[in-house]
RNA sequence: CGCGGGAUGGAGCAGUUUGGUAGCUCGUCGGGCUCAUAAUCCGAAGGUCGUUGGUUCAAAUCCGGCUCCCGCAA
């Protein structure tokens, strides 16, 4: 079976690797193009390009499948399936269509909840307890085609999205296989997914990682793993942002003094007042500086009690 | 040429504006006190101040080049 693969992030690499390891025909590889990221504005590949080309496979970066060139290659490499992870484009129905076996997709979420950019974040946000992997065949919804198989995983007390995301990476993969294997031997169960029953998890911005201590605790603290590592809680002290790296749910408090330094425990960590109870601060990184650990900090800092964070710069 | 911060004993920082003996907190090592201690006290070791050139009687500090690290933005 000729494959197409078409993905972009680190996510997807985890589901290339496995169709070559399985031996699957990888006919080309299509990826967004190269993007300046980075400081000063250094071209770079996305991750699934150099992953394919080590692989030695043909790579084509249209900068839009709105034109006639996504035909011809098409044409060209006539696959007989295409498999999206993570491409990052809508594609428009002439592509769905063109494949014998149409386009799968594999989504890092328990279909139909969490459609969309982020649905690894926004597991953790919402304080799910478990998530999963989807794949589906795909049509013009976005992520809302018939589901294939789907897998699961808990999420565990200190998950983090960069944990959850190395997780599901592994099982998006697994599922990719069995969904192939099983295109293959004509044993593919669709399922509709069911309308009601469905979510939406948008991109992340950057509002979304401002964080405000006068938020419950416990819905704070899924939010900051949430975004851990990428793109990162933030808030201000002083004049500075600062990020934090490492945090721990602590212990009930009444007070209301949201933000406000509770102290230093060494073996846990800064602690700061949010809505209903403590959260601690074990490791932070502020502007310009590397992340480290509070207690490293404070070896050249000075915290004193009262001071604080707050969503604005001072 | 996207914007900005930084490089000072093992770690985290001050000192640079206004050149003139290298400083703080922590750690390490030795010792005291103690039933004991991560507590406390006394003492010690440890730095060509990222690199290179220049200005100067004198440069961590002023000027130029270079290297590396980091945040933002995309």
């Amino acid at each position: 079976m000729k494959i197409i693969f078409m993905g972009t992030p680190d996510f997807a690499c985890g589901c290339l690797d496995a169709l070559i390891e399985n031996k699957h025909e990888v006919a080309m590889v299509i990826s967004q193009p190269d993007k300046k990221k980075g400081r000063g504005h250094k071209m770079l590949p996305p991750p699934v390009k150099e992953k394919a080309l080590s692989y030695g496979i043909e790579v084509y970066q249209p900068e839009t499948l709105k034109d006639n060139a996504i035909m011809e290659t098409l044409e060209r490499v006539n696959p007989d399936l295409i498999v999206v992870v993570a491409y990052g484009k809508i594609l428009p129905s002439y592509i769905l269509d063109y494949p014998k076996y149409g386009c799968i997709n594999v989504h890092a979420s328990l279909l139909p909840k969490l459609r969309g950019a982020a649905p690894i974040n926004w597991s953790i946000i919402n304080g799910e307890e478990e998530t999963g992997v989807t794949t589906m065949f795909m049509d013009k919804g976005l992520d809302t085609g018939d589901m294939l198989v789907k897998k699961t995983v808990k999420i565990e007390e200190n998950e983090t999205a960069g944990t959850l995301h190395d997780k599901l990476s592994v099982l998006g993969a697994e599922a990719l296989m069995e969904t192939i294997s099983q295109i293959e031997n004509g044993t593919l169960n669709r399922e509709e997914q069911a309308e009601f029953l469905s979510s939406y998890a948008p991109m992340i911005n950057k509002s979304d990682c401002l964080i405000d201590f006068s938020m419950n605790y416990k819905e704070l603290y899924n939010r900051m793993r949430g975004l851990m590592p990428y793109p990162g809680p933030f808030t201000y002290f002083k004049t500075k942002m600062v990020k934090f790296t490492s945090v721990k749910l602590g212990e009930k408090t009444d007070s209301k003094e949201y933000g406000t330094i509770w102290g230093f425990f060494p073996d846990k960590g800064l602690g700061v007042v949010a809505k209903g109870g403590i959260i601690y601060v074990e490791e932070f990184q502020f502007e310009s500086s590397k992340k480290m650990k509070v207690s490293e900090y404070l070896k050249g800092h000075e915290i004193v009690s009262g001071d604080y964070f707050s969503s604005e710069r001072a």
